[in-house]
DNA sequence: CTTGACATCCGAAACGTTTTGGGGTATAAT
DNA sequence: ATTATACCCCAAAACGTTTCGGATGTCAAG
């Protein structure tokens, strides 16, 4: 019972034709005309249809965006942030947005895109924590499919991306780390799938290199993203025989678990260890201590990331394709130097 | 250049509306034409479009969210494990899900609501953070249009929910802290705008009356949900001249940055004062110390609801049309009595 | 009086599917 | 030989838009 063109046609006495083209603001319509057809609209509630809209278009004006849910609870607010910021920028564009979630590298995953992909669900991907050999990143681009990628890959591919250097982070964090005087640095990091990984990983052991401090393979452990691994990795690493005096975390959640360990064992931190996350959500800041970690603007990329990608549904040329951006470091309390101690 | 029914059906030489039938299932068309076409269809890559389905059958099979963000930096986790409940309930039958992100309460709310609902876009909403007077779902009722929400409201409508017992989580919270021989108890309230904001307000109230405490107006105070409201609330508490020995805050957010605030101040939560959560995010479990909190199921939850919603998409009748849980309270290390002191 | 220009309007096709209401051709029953 | 009965197939309409290519009428210029 939606109202629909015809219904207004048959109330003006006018053709579809017109009232379609009086409504999209077309100049072949006399001026008395339109006023009385939106007139008519109004007063009817009409409002056109999505679906018949799409069809005839061709165009869904929607993106779509499959979180990879490595947990059935997700929790980790970066793609909360993300989301946030990809949100933001479809709306602001009258797109809307699609959001499934998915346990990532799983054949599933693949149905998942292929059923937005081949059905015309959406116009565009975003696809974000890309992986070394980003199989998602490889069918789109096959397809053909527009999308814009939070992360590089290791694939010979060329797409459009945003990024953050992440080994320019972490170097920064062990700098300021070493020139606080730690020697022994620990290193707990994301899976080694994902892209970033690799990294951040280089950053620590340029850092290493740069300062002529060994590299010690006991000191590197793998958590997964979440806060109750960064607590068991941070464990392990206090158990060794010559434990850290600091530890950078691959992300904030797991340097907050990190903290939960170290404070369990009696330690202050910030005081008798140092500990640097990455990310800087909400919560690093208001962590008992405040955490120090290396920023990324994640609600500003989603943003951007949606810009870029309507631009190439739009046929537009995207002015940059690849964007790298500096994070920055945010010194706070959880860091201080082991002299203290 | 997607394949289309046409393309497969000239390519075999059959009618569009056999080859139709024939994908479909239809048993008036024989067993060899079929296996043909299904292998042509296969073999050339079909897949049904989506928009021209939902136009035909006059259905999306997508429902809809809107996340109420009060924050631009959209960070309570909250959202995000009913988000993953409900992407998975609409994913195990087949249906997508639509997101968009508005601030609660601005006119701009209404409109995103008459796009999605007026357009057609989906085919059922989702509404959760319920308010005493909700205007969105007074305009779903109106419209007709089917919702399940997540909380209760203070209209005189029927619509279907699922809610959790606030009050009783409150009570069960309090009584623990009063069986540890808490006697002022302090209250972080949420936005008064909010339902739930009642109930749990009302279960505080009513334990104080089964223990003849006094109500003193200075001990509740009114944070956002926010971590740093948390943290603020928690310091004008903490500054009273006679200050909470124990404090219930209206969610776990809130609870981390009252944690953070004591601390701040030199006190050791879980000995020097017991602060209560509500709701167990992830996060709860592994703060520092461990958060005592009252258990809602959100995941669950989302899921429930999503079945309910897509059962009254497809027509049938609600078994339950009002569910309310009973929560659970989970003792951690951060309640302890105040005697230890 | 014809021509052209301009201002308004509209029929019909198209987007890709599903469904309705038959139609044709064998084979079996009468 | 006729009728019934499966069995298999299809044309056409419909969902609600948008758009292409005119059609019509008016009026001024030639």
């Amino acid at each position: 019972m939606p109202v629909t063109l015809k219904d207004i046609a048959q109330r003006v006495g006018f053709s579809i034709t017109t009232v379609s083209r009086a409504l999209a603001g077309y100049d072949d319509v006399a001026e008395e005309t339109r006023r009385k057809i939106i007139e008519v609209a109004r007063e009817m509630g009409y409002y056109p249809s999505f679906t018949a809209r799409s069809l005839r278009r061709g165009r869904t004006n929607t993106i779509g965006f499959v979180i990879p849910a490595t947990e059935r609870y997700l929790s980790d607010p970066f793609f909360l942030e993300l989301l946030s910021g990809i949100g933001d920028g479809t709306a602001e564009q009258g797109f809307d947005l699609l959001v499934s979630t998915c346990k990532p590298l799983e054949p599933e995953e693949r149905l998942t895109y292929e059923r937005i992909v081949r059905g015309r669900r959406v116009d565009g991907m975003v696809v974000a924590r890309t992986r070394r050999e980003d199989e998602r990143i490889s069918y789109l681009v096959e397809e053909g499919f527009p999308l814009v990628a939070f992360g590089r890959t290791a694939l010979d591919l060329d797409f459009p991306y945003i990024d953050v250097d992440g080994e320019d982070g972490v170097r920064q964090a062990m700098e300021h780390l070493v020139s606080l005087g730690h020697r022994r640095i620990g290193f707990i990091s994301p899976p080694s799938y994902l892209m970033f990984t690799e990294h951040r990983l280089a950053g620590y052991k340029r850092a290493l290199e740069e300062h002529d401090l060994d590299f010690d393979p006991a000191l590197i452990v793998e958590g997964d993203l979440t806060q109750s691994s960064g607590y068991q990795m941070m464990g392990k690493l206090l158990d060794l025989d010559s434990p850290p005096t600091a530890v950078v975390c691959g992300n904030d959640l797991m340097a907050l678990g990190a903290i939960g360990a170290a404070q369990e064992r009696g330690l202050t931190v910030g005081r008798d260890i140092a500990i640097v996350g990455f990310d800087d959500i909400p919560l690093a800041e208001h962590a008992h201590p405040p955490l120090t970690t290396v920023r990324q603007p994640i609600y500003e990329i989603g943003h951007a990331i949606c810009g870029m990608l309507i631009q190439l549904i739009q046929g537009d040329e995207l002015a940059e394709r690849h964007i790298i951006l500096k994070p920055e470091l945010v010194i706070r309390e959880s860091s201080a130097g082991p002299e203290r101690r």
